[in-house]
DNA sequence: GCATGTCAAGTTGTG
DNA sequence: CACAACTTGACATGC
C-alpha cells in the first residue's frame, strides 16, 4: 500500500488520555502548588505520547499529529512557564527524546496541527505576535520531538484575500528556522481554496497540505485530481501530507463540513490509491477509523469506483 | 456519579 | 448581533 494512513491526536479506544489546563485554575493556585499542578500534568502528557507512539506502532499506523497543547498553557502571557523550571523537566526531555527515537526508528511521521488562533496573516499585529509565540513553541517542541510538520490553514481573508496571503508571506520569512523548515498551509473549507493557495506556495516554498473534504466544501476550477497532483508536486521530493474525512450529514442534507465517526472509502480519491502520501485520517472515530479504512484499502482498489466522480462539483 | 458550563487566543457565516 | 464551528476534549462545578 503507498498510502500512509495517520491517527490525529487522540484514541478512542485506547487507553491513552492526555490531560490538560485551564489558565484560570492555575490562576487561582499559590505557585508551589501551581508548579506540582504544571508539572504533573506535562509528566503525565509526555510519558501518554511515549504510550501513543508505542500504540501506533503496534497498530501498523504510520504517522501520528501531536496535540499542540502537549504542555499545555506554556505560552500563556500570566501562567506560561519554561520546560527547564519543571522539577521533571528531565523525565520529560527523556520521555520527548523517545519519542523521537521510537519515531525514527519505525518510520512514523509526526506532524503538529495549531490551533485556530495561530493566524500569521493577521491585521492585528497583538494577533500577529501570538501566532509568532505559538508557532516558536511548535519549532522548539518539533525539534525535541523529531516532528516533520507544522500545518497551519492560511487564516482569515478580511476582505481581500491577496493582501492576507502577502502578509502571511512577509511573517514567514521572518520566522525561526525550526518553524520555517517545517511549515505547511492546508486549504481550508471556507476561505482558501487550493487555487487561492498556489501563489503563495510558490512564492515561499511552502508546501501544501490538500484537504479533499475542504476541497469538496469549498471547490475550485480544479479536479481533484489536479488539485492533489499540484499540492504533491510543492513537496519538493518529500512525501506530500493530505487529509481525509468523511461528512457527518450526507451530501445535499445540511451542513457537510462535520466529520463522521468513520472515513467512506468511496470518499478516497482513485487518483490517491496509486499515489505514495501521508493522509491523515480525520475522524470521530479516532484509531478505530484509521485501522478500518486500512482494511477498507487493501480491499480495494478492486472494489473502488475508477474513475471515481471528479467531485466536488458532482457531488453538489 | 453524572450532567452541564467553561476554558487565552481568531475568523467567518449562520440564525 | 450573538453564537457555533473549526481538528478537539478535559476539567470544574453543582446537583
Amino acid at each position: 500500500m503507498s498510502l500512509r494512513l495517520g491517527l490525529c491526536c487522540i484514541f478512542i479506544q485506547e487507553p491513552i488520555r492526555f490531560r490538560s489546563l485551564t489558565a484560570k485554575a492555575l490562576l487561582a493556585l499559590p505557585p508551589a502548588a501551581r508548579r506540582a499542578r504544571i508539572d504533573a500534568v506535562c509528566r503525565h502528557n509526555a510519558e501518554s505520547l511515549v504510550a501513543a507512539i508505542q500504540a501506533v506502532i503496534r497498530l501498523g499506523i504510520e504517522a501520528f499529529r501531536i496535540l499542540s497543547p502537549l504542555l499545555p498553557r506554556i505560552t500563556h502571557p500570566q501562567v506560561g512557564y519554561r520546560l527547564e523550571d519543571l522539577p521533571s523537566a528531565t523525565a520529560i526531555r527523556q520521555a520527548f527524546s523517545q519519542v523521537r527515537d521510537l519515531a525514527k526508528a519505525h518510520d512514523i511521521r509526526l506532524s503538529f496541527h495549531p490551533d485556530q488562533f495561530v493566524v500569521p496573516a493577521s491585521p492585528n499585529p497583538a494577533v500577529r505576535e501570538n501566532s509568532l509565540r505559538e508557532l516558536t513553541y511548535h519549532g522548539w517542541l518539533a525539534d525535541l520531538l523529531g516532528a516533520e510538520v507544522i500545518n497551519l490553514h492560511a487564516g482569515g481573508a478580511y476582505g481581500d484575500p491577496a493582501a492576507a496571503l502577502t502578509r502571511f508571506a512577509a511573517v514567514f520569512r521572518d520566522l525561526p528556522e525550526a518553524v520555517r523548515t517545517r511549515l505547511t498551509v492546508e486549504n481550508d473549507d471556507r476561505v482558501f481554496s487550493p487555487r487561492q493557495l498556489l501563489p503563495l506556495t510558490e512564492a515561499t516554498g511552502i508546501p501544501l497540505v490538500y484537504d479533499v473534504h475542504h476541497h469538496r466544501c469549498l471547490p475550485d476550477d480544479l479536479s481533484i485530481d489536479e488539485a492533489t497532483a499540484l499540492a504533491a508536486a510543492t513537496w519538493a521530493g518529500r512525501e506530500p501530507y493530505c487529509h481525509i474525512s468523511s461528512p457527518l450529514h450526507p451530501w445535499g442534507s445540511g451542513d457537510p463540513k462535520p466529520h463522521a465517526d468513520f472515513i467512506d472509502p468511496a470518499d478516497v480519491p482513485c487518483s490517491w490509491l496509486s499515489r505514495s502520501m501521508t493522509v491523515d485520517v480525520e475522524a470521530k472515530a479516532k484509531e478505530l477509523a484509521v485501522l478500518q479504512l486500512q482494511r477498507d484499502l487493501e480491499r480495494l482498489p478492486n472494489e473502488h469506483p475508477c474513475p471515481s466522480p471528479l467531485r466536488p462539483t458532482d457531488l453538489r
